[in-house]
DNA sequence: CCAAAGACTCCAGCCGACAGCAATGTCGTA
DNA sequence: TACGACATTGCTGTCGGCTGGAGTCTTTGG
């Protein structure tokens, strides 16, 4: 992972350079960190924190994960993980079960509501606005 | 929408009454009613608040409104229309189909990020633990 | 007649993923 | 050497839909 002293110092980023380059914020970098999603960073004499390639490439997966409809705190669960060398994938293969369950639920949830919604659109459509009368009920989405 | 003074009087409910009625609490019933989505109550001599059968009703609508996806502020402006006679039921049109397309968009990004994670799923069980080296790279979420 | 239950108001917090702002320090360039 | 751009920490605010608690008053049952 190490280029040698004179690479690893040209290829150092500050905190600017690395949200450019992995197309984030430095705010969310910082809060990446702060919530164990990103290691604390090297620091330069001056306090600014310093960081390598194996950065970019750690956003990457991050960002990459997120669109999968992870949450950070799983994503950090796995990188945890990694982090400690563990051997194994299980961790992640039983948290990414669970996730396409949730996500199976949640897809069949939002079906549901859209039936729903469908019919009542529909029923719009067809509604004489002047029974639209009852204070309390529409006609709309209560149907008769 | 009275059933005169008599039968007002009977049939009135304090918070906890309705509550339960509703199948709600009566902190949610307070909410409502602070984000208007619930009309102001009348009051009792000593200030507890006084529902008629019609907040039930209410209630009711906005428990199915909110099950089809409806966010409680689409809520308020479809009743506030309802509340002030409004005579065409366009609001509410524009409304149900303005949900609908984010509804869709949303099973739309749900079914995408499916794909992803059943993709890495399928990745897990096919990979060797041995491989499972980079601490940056997970094999399993990100594709060779 | 007194205690418990329920009602009142107002303020705080929670989840997630940041964004905004303040006050201060440091770096690169002209 | 001065200026602006960038860095630091820390705190607050956002959205949605509530929930919890404190402190006080009213109603109800034994």
């Amino acid at each position: 992972m190490s280029y040698g002293p004179v690479l690893d110092t040209l290829m150092s980023m500050k905190i600017g350079e690395l949200a450019n380059t992995a197309g984030v914020t430095t705010k969310t970098i910082r809060y990446y960190e702060s919530i164990g999603v990103l290691d604390e960073p090297a620091r330069s004499e001056s306090g600014y924190r310093s960081y390598g390639p194996a950065a970019i490439e750690r956003l990457d997966f991050v960002k990459q994960a997120q669109s999968s409809g992870l949450a950070l705190a799983e994503i950090r669960s796995i990188l945890e993980i990694k982090d400690q060398g563990g051997q194994t994938c299980e961790h992640t293969t039983s948290l990414l079960r669970w996730h396409l369950d949730e996500l199976d639920a949640k897809i069949v949830e939002l079906q549901t509501a859209r039936v729903e919604l469908q019919a009542m659109y529909k029923r719009a459509g067809a509604l004489d606005p002047a029974e639209c009368t009852d204070a309390n009920r529409c006609q709309i989405i209560t149907a008769e």
